[in-house]
DNA sequence: ATAGTATTGTACCATCCGTTACAAGAGTAG
DNA sequence: CTACTCTTGTAACGGATGGTACAATACTAT
């Protein structure tokens, strides 16, 4: 059993000493491996007996026997060709490469004016309305969650209750259309209808050609790879992660108020488990 | 300058002694990297004093100096690129470079091991559960719709409903469970619920410190970088389309047909704007 | 408020390590 | 054979390590 296993397997047993301790050893293995107890001690501000009671618990005799099981480890990822394998093999990484490089094309197309120019309409709006096809659905997930955090009248539109949800919306509104490649229907008549009530519009798609962008000039064009059969979600989400993030920026102190609030909320219903300590020194 | 070579271009000022140190030393990397001077001693059948004189004789100070130069020499090519990014690259970095990092991190994690574990119970589930904190929300989404296209009985739990749902969850199910760093206690107890019960569990999650992570071995450990004030979806994005993907290519044709039948659907409901021409070869 | 428990740090000990000083031995030149 | 050098092992030392006993502290529940 690898030593990551055995820390999480007890890591319920833990004191927050350990818990600190357990961070440190996973975050550098090789202070565990190499270092000596007091060296890990000093590392996470605590005394040398806490690392051998944190080897304890984990069930060896002492630090000794910690140590000595992780460099066995080592020594067999070491000796074991799969480890070279993993080293300088680039090759059965076909999707790895597809998606970084959509991650890196999606922060070429997301300029930070072109940020700004869609989280505009989108900070001045009375109501913001998020509609989506099915390969963006995580996308508009991600921007409903996080808008919904930051200010208030935040509807993802669910397709079932589109038109009852839709026709309430206004030209002080704005909606936020995710679709790509296969647009679907009912959320590109949906967009079009909003267009033609002078709703502002969003669209976060694949290029020129989608009809969301004869929509609007408030948009970006998106590759996405393909993983598996499926289209990969990811620069949708990236997409909305940026626009919260400018969105956040842009309100101030009225969007770090709503934050406080909710904050406050989630105290008050227990809706965490454990508040861990912040790691940052 | 590596250690063989630096016992290559030395060679020729050694003793008898020192050659079988040489040669043991070689043969077994381990033994100088994690061993003491007197067992390196005792494997070739000579006194510690003549190992000292040894690591003297490369240049060394002592026996400690030589062993410290092997082991650094070991960490370096331990140390994963991308966490030696994250060690000595904590200010600021902007928003680009710590998703790019997240994201190579993630699939550094997403071992091709360890997408085949977490697939296997998804493949043999009688019905998917997916479960999720409010970061993941992203995640689930992602993995819900990906898997309801390709097997039958699929279900996001909402949290409202989560007891009403999960109550008929049996040991043939599976759980996949979506939480991160501040974890939602709703989505802990059901996942611990659901463990007790025998359902088997799959976690995507933030580390052996979750406590997701005692729950299951089948899991996955992913950093989330922050994108303004809140945590990035982007990482349980890619965590759940490799597994859609895995997922895929172990049911097969079982899969495809489910695949072909959604398509008429589609078709039949006209659900498409543009039927584009497929890009499947 | 108080008793009891859990957690953590201090002080100390036995042990083992690397190092060094020194002596014994091997080999060699005269 | 002798004197010299080179090599190697033995013995001893200082230092640091891991482990343990115990006390102080924080926390919890009654």
């Amino acid at each position: 059993m690898s030593i990551t296993n055995l820390i999480a397997s007890h890591n319920e047993r833990f004191t927050p000493t350990d818990r600190r301790i357990a961070e440190a050893v996973l975050e550098d293995p090789m202070l565990l491996t190499f270092g000596t107890a007091s060296a890990v001690a000093e590392r996470v501000s605590t005394s040398s007996p806490s690392i051998v009671r944190f080897a304890t618990k984990l069930g060896f005799e002492g630090f000794s026997e910690l140590q000595q099981s992780v460099r066995e480890e080592i020594s067999k990822q070491f000796t074991s060709p799969s480890h070279r394998a993993r080293q300088q093999d680039e090759s059965v990484a076909p999707v790895q490469l597809k998606i970084e490089d959509a991650v890196h094309a999606a922060f070429d197309a997301l300029t930070p004016e072109c940020i700004k120019a869609m989280a505009l309409p989108i900070v001045v709006a009375k109501n913001v309305w998020i509609l989506s096809g099915e390969t963006s659905m995580a996308g508009a997930i991600a921007l409903a969650s996080g808008l919904s955090m930051i200010r208030p009248n935040v509807r993802l539109v669910q397709e079932h209750s589109a038109s009852r949800d839709l026709c309430g919306a206004l030209a002080e509104d704005v909606a936020v259309v995710f679709d790509f490649s296969r647009y679907r229907r009912n959320s590109v008549i949906a967009a079009r209808t909003l267009a033609d009530l002078d709703v502002p519009i969003v669209a976060i798609t694949d290029g020129p050609l989608s009809p969301l962008s004869s929509l609007t000039e408030y948009r970006c064009e998106l590759d996405v790879p393909a993983v598996g059969p499926f289209d990969s979600s990811v620069p949708a989400v990236i997409a909305a992660e940026l626009l919260v993030s400018q969105v956040v920026t842009e309100l101030g102190d009225e969007a770090l108020n709503r934050i406080d609030r909710l904050e406050v909320f989630w105290q008050a219903t227990d809706t965490f488990l454990v508040t861990s300590p912040p790691t940052k020194p």
